[in-house]
DNA sequence: CTCCATACTAAGCGGTTGCTTAGATCTAAG
DNA sequence: CTTAGATCTAAGCAACCGCTTAGTATGGAG
């Protein structure tokens, strides 16, 4: 999972790979670093466009406008993480619920630029867009809410309230996104461990 | 802890109670709903000036700035959840625990207006507001993670990584402003005593 | 009554915003 | 070489930003 010795710029580059042509990624990642580093609406197109090292006007020969940007960074952000869950198979329900916290909890570390402009700027998308990401947040729900009650049924967890369970597990997995910084004390896996732990110690039966 | 039958401009009204005089507090409670709403740089002057229903320039007789706003709402916030952590006492080192989870995840719940502004716009202060403010977080990490060490001290928890889970917990509580809703299916109360059995139970000795 | 501090508004200043336009440059096909 | 299409820049537009200025209303002290 995680990316050692890459700097920001390569991991943010790992992540938009797909986006064609060169230039058009280059304002993605440009857009990515910006909206996390000063949040959506204190970002300015210039902004974007320097980091990009363009005109203020190339921004607008890929994208429709600032909000197209983040729409895009959005979907596709949450389209990974989904994949991250998705990706789980095999195992008991134990070890499935590990994997999904430990993987969906160090991507919100590893990947944290990226995480800060999905989860904090939902807000500043257009009616549509808006929409459209909710689905995707719905499915991510669904998912993890699904890891868990495997094991509520495989009598290997004791949980009371299923669906507060899932929310409070999904909440702190994606908070991870709010305090981590790069140069602190623990590893983004070392961040997926802990909380894949903690979760597992929530959920186990009293005895 | 929850005042139910007010709506959210009278919940805003009990925490600003102290600021006077009056238009000042009205501009202080509309900023909050502004930023909390929109975001601080999304938030205009106008905007805030026209929702306490005065001129955009009658901001600037009771506050030097916009950002003075900010810090205002930001510093009163953080002192108000710091000083329901501090006045935890009594009982043992469980109760204590719960009680601190459930109250401080309620606040964040029944107050989610001001502490999204406070949780969510740190970035926005200038630097000298942004380290009296950072202080005040770390007194708050301080006594949460006391409420944890005294248990393991007492040989009731069992906590592998104190820092880990202290800063786990906090992320728990602190992320309840973001997802939270009024309208929702769980009341403030019951998001803290949810909250409270769950962390309890990560803590709890495995037996 | 006058005097004066306080609290407010109408108007607007300089600067910045998202975005557009007109035109230059490049590549590749005919 | 010519042409067409795609990609970029320089310049700038209308709107809006945080904040200031000049002036008005109010109410209490002397």
């Amino acid at each position: 999972m995680t990316t050692t010795g890459l700097d920001g710029f390569a991991l943010l580059d790992e992540t938009w790979r797909a986006v064609t042509p060169e230039a058009a990624r280059r304002m993605l990642i440009a857009a990515v670093q910006a909206f996390a580093d000063k949040g959506y609406h204190a970002t300015t197109t210039r902004d974007i466009a320097s980091l990009a090292g363009m005109s203020p006007a190339a921004v607008y020969i890929h994208y429709r406008s600032k909000e197209e940007l983040l729409f895009n960074i959005s979907l596709v952000g949450h389209e990974t993480s989904l994949a991250l869950l998705s990706a789980i198979e095999g195992g008991d329900a134990v070890q499935r619920l590990e994997n999904a916290v430990a993987k969906f909890a160090g991507w919100h570390a590893e990947f944290h630029t990226t995480a800060r402009v999905v989860q904090y700027e939902l807000s500043a998308l257009s009616r549509e867009h808006h929409a459209q990401v909710a689905e995707l947040r719905r499915q991510i729900e669904r998912r993890m809410r699904a890891f868990i009650a495997d094991g509520v049924e495989e009598g290997v967890f004791d949980v009371p309230d299923l669906k507060g369970a899932t929310l409070a597990v999904l909440s702190l997995c994606i908070d991870v996104a709010r305090w981590y910084q790069p140069g602190g004390k623990r590893t983004p896996d070392e961040i997926g461990a802990l909380y894949a732990d903690l979760v597992l110690r929530m959920v186990r039966p009293a005895s």
